[in-house]
RNA sequence: GGACAGGUGGCCGAGUGGUUAAAGGCAGCAGACUGUAAAUCUGCCCGCGUGAGCGUACGCUGGUUCGAAUCCAGCCCUGUCCA
């Protein structure tokens, strides 16, 4: 088994984030003697990350935790750019303010996982923008274009996998990876930055930052990939009934966000405690060794943690309660969504369109044709149904999970 | 610029004139079983409608036809090869 003497490594390595690293001994060495900046790169396409991005997060909380220097870079500058592979999706092109707005409502989920300010350990966020936006073609290429090969380009996976299966790939893409290159270099520059992490599709991109500090600089840089994070049985992480896991609060209410760990399969629960929460390893060892149902409690824990880093301990408690009102009391939750019912009736189906329950009339009629409707835990069969509220609160459900609090108005 | 191959529902992928709202798979939702897990089984899975039915949909625009995802023309986009 590796062991390192540093304690960054230490902990990436033990708690689960290292899949492939550059120089190992070399780096935990320079871990040992000094701080070490260290960056992961974020697109700014969305105004808020999703749990996909989480591991990354919760790298650069392990550096500042071990005493280093986490730097947040916004891609700014290649979100303007926009990723022109239209094929599936043709990306709207964003505008500055669009990229902006993203990036300040971004920050304030870093915020909560890491300290900024301006002492030498403190969280810094920079955007590629303020280097990328003012290259020259022609310098830019004579300076750093001669450092690749297109030779050696196309043996990353990146690029030949696309050309294999005969994806189009346009010049811009291309380019991606000698921008992102050029980013590790001007980091390097401008603040010292020593080593970047990132997911294991961006091992051929960080290798490149790398050489290319090596050629140009003669500085020695590191690189740190984590392993892809799917569910034990294979699939991606971070999806719900109502799409993308995301970590802004505006964007997913604490409660789903709660409901989303205490969710996760058994298998994956001490894996995800190391990976998502602070909790100490010991501990996690003794949790993920519950059999059966016990393990509910450990999923329990996992949820209660995750939801303070992101959404504070205030709102973990409320999810945490509202969670355990509705699915072991039975009762109703104020961390539900609440929904308000004009003069207090509405049809059955109205009401479970206007809730988001159900997509389509359409869907929510088959839903009650299938015995999935209950109010207040009563099953509703009769599609015709008018929800009299009498005053009273009433809990809407579809299934067994999803829940909506009717209030009349 | 030329030759060839393609563009089908969230994704993959059948379908080459009517029986096609379009096979199959994945993803998703619900029911059963459970532990708010997984696995398994069952049902559902474009919209409107209680329903018969109606409206939309197979890159875009037009055309042929009683009838087109399917045939024709032009255009747009993608790939491979050639120049």
């Amino acid at each position: 088994m590796t062991s390192y003497r540093s304690e960054l490594l230490n902990v990436l390595h033990t708690r689960g984030y290292i899949h492939q690293l550059t120089d190992g001994p070399a780096l935990d060495c320079l871990a040992l003697a000094q701080m070490v900046p260290g960056y992961i790169g974020f697109d700014a396409t969305a105004p808020s990350l999703h749990v996909g991005s989480l591991v990354q997060i919760m790298m650069l909380r392990r550096l500042q935790q071990t005493g280093h220097k986490p730097i947040v870079v916004m891609g700014g500058g290649t979100t303007k750019i926009g990723d022109p592979s239209g094929k599936d999706e043709s990306r709207k092109l964003l505008s500055d303010a669009d990229i902006d707005a993203n990036i300040a409502s971004i920050r304030r989920v870093f915020e909560r996982f890491l300290t900024f300010g301006d002492g030498p350990t403190d969280a810094v966020m920079v955007n590629n923008a303020d280097w990328l936006d003012s290259l020259e073609y022609v310098p830019f290429l004579r300076d750093i274009g001669r450092h690749f090969t297109i030779n050696r380009m196309l043996t990353f996976d990146s690029v030949r996998l696309r050309l294999e299966r005969e994806q189009p790939l346009t010049f811009l893409e291309f380019n991606y990876m000698i921008l992102q290159a050029y980013d590790f270099l001007e980091l390097s520059r401008r603040q010292g930055c020593r080593l970047q992490m990132g997911g294991s599709d961006q091992w051929g991109n960080i290798v490149n930052g790398v050489e290319l500090t090596r050629r140009v600089d003669g500085t020695q840089l590191f690189g740190l990939t984590t392993p892809l994070i799917t569910t034990a049985d294979g699939g991606k992480m971070g999806k719900t009934a109502q799409g993308a896991v995301w970590l802004n609060p505006d964007a997913l209410s604490a409660y789903d966000y709660w409901q989303f760990w205490r969710n996760t399969q058994d298998a994956d629960t001490g894996r995800f405690l190391r990976l998502f929460t602070d909790l100490p390893l010991d501990e996690i060892e003794r949790l993920e060794k519950l059999g059966g149902a016990e393990i509910n409690a450990a999923k329990k824990i996992l949820a209660d943690a995750c939801t303070a880093l992101a959404h504070g301990d205030a709102a973990a408690r409320d999810a945490s309660e509202t969670a355990r009102k509705t699915f072991e009391e039975g009762a109703r939750g104020d961390a539900l969504p609440h929904i308000s019912v004009t003069g207090g009736q509405i049809g059955l189906i109205a009401a479970l369109t206007a809730s988001g329950l159900a997509a389509s009339n359409g869907e929510a009629r088959r839903k009650v044709g299938e015995g999935a409707v209950r109010i207040n835990d009563m099953p509703v069969t009769d599609p015709q149904h008018e929800i009299l509220l009498e005053g009273a609160e009433a809990k809407l459900s579809l299934g067994k999970k999803r829940h909506v609090i009717l209030v009349p108005s």
